[in-house]
DNA sequence: GTCTATAGGAGGATAGAC
DNA sequence: GTCTATCCTCCTATAGAC
């Protein structure tokens, strides 16, 4: 195994990070289910199989923990979107990439964060690694709505930050939810529905 | 002072009621800024300005007290509903009564309750004041929906309950908050700008 | 019904041995 | 770094006097 720098790493240092993953996994999957407040560290620990006391010796605090989820899902994120075509209609790309976050979401790997919580808040805009994943991401799909907006694909009178405000959104619609637990619809016709009234809207179009 | 009943009341009993609708209001406050985990009791019992074992007196739970906040603000809906004409188009009534929500929202008097919670749910569940005035809100809507769709202004192709759906969410919809945070609309603005995106969709419409 | 005081317990974080 | 055992704070809920 070698790491990017090209530097020769332990066997003891591959079980360190794939326990880290694991943990991290463990976190994403709670985060989803039950959201921040109500997971806890013990659970955790439990889930993951260690003791809570080594979770600490990875992570300082639950924030960093939640954190460290963020980040990972952030970084699936930014291997999709270098996974489009650049040449590709934007919008077609937007698309692609709010359709990818609802299926993350039905799978319950969506770790959800109630913005009103203030410790987690905090933890995350002091985080680097979120922060900057973040505002990439900001800047890849600011400009693809731009671009679209522009070739008149995309309703060019809505703000670009309400856009994207929206499209961010639909990683938390409860819609989802209620139509899974309905069980009248598949995964892939839920999508297909949301990526409709998103997109589309409710009201009748005209053609 | 005469109940419904006819009854007359004493001035005793009005100010119990008038205490019960101040904590009511503030619960309704906190559960809007911070929601249920992050809401304590003894903030609530100290904002209404009385001790906590008083609370208590009032109502037998923390979820009983969110419930009671639920009801009311489900009360105010419902009177709501019956300022609409109902000879009105059912889009319009459906449109009003989004409008109202989101303005409720904006004016953080709108509690938002994590769907995930489950000591909660199981509260709101077996509380038959709030499930009654869930379904007869649903049916009132509901009758809406599929008559706007009838007459072609709402979408008919989509499910009417994915619809409502996407109705309820907008009470929930955090593009409002963020919008608000950014100070860059006035609320009526961020209102229509939502309303915009919920019924037009983001696409641009011909014509 | 209102208060002060406290029980009871959950949960985040740490000590210290190995 | 992993464990067991423990600390300590915060929070829901209640006891008991008035």
């Amino acid at each position: 195994m070698v790491t990017r720098n090209g530097l020769r790493v332990s066997f003891k240092a591959q079980m360190l990070q794939a326990r880290e993953e694991a943990i991290i996994q463990t976190v994403n999957h709670l985060l989803a289910s039950k959201g921040f407040e109500a997971m806890t560290v013990d659970e955790v620990a439990a889930d993951v199989g260690i003791a809570k006391a080594s979770l600490y010796k990875h992570f300082p605090s639950k924030e960093d923990l939640a954190a460290a989820a963020m980040v990972s899902v952030m970084r699936r994120a930014q291997a999709f979107l270098d996974s489009l075509a650049e040449e590709a209609a934007p919008m077609d790309n937007l698309r692609a990439v709010v359709a990818w976050t609802m299926g993350l979401k039905l799978a319950g790997e969506m770790p959800s964060l109630p913005s009103q919580n203030s410790s987690l808040r905090a933890a995350l805009i002091s985080n680097a690694d979120y922060m900057d994943g973040l505002i990439e991401i900001n800047d890849r799909l600011g400009a693809w709505i731009e671009a679209a907006q522009k070739q008149g694909s995309l309703n060019p009178k809505l703000p670009a930050i309400a856009v994207l405000y929206t499209l961010y959104a639909r990683a938390c619609d409860p819609v989802l939810e209620f139509l899974k637990m309905s069980e009248l619809h598949s995964d892939k016709e839920i999508i297909e529905l949301v990526m409709s009234t998103c997109f589309e809207g409710l009201n009748t179009r005209p053609g």
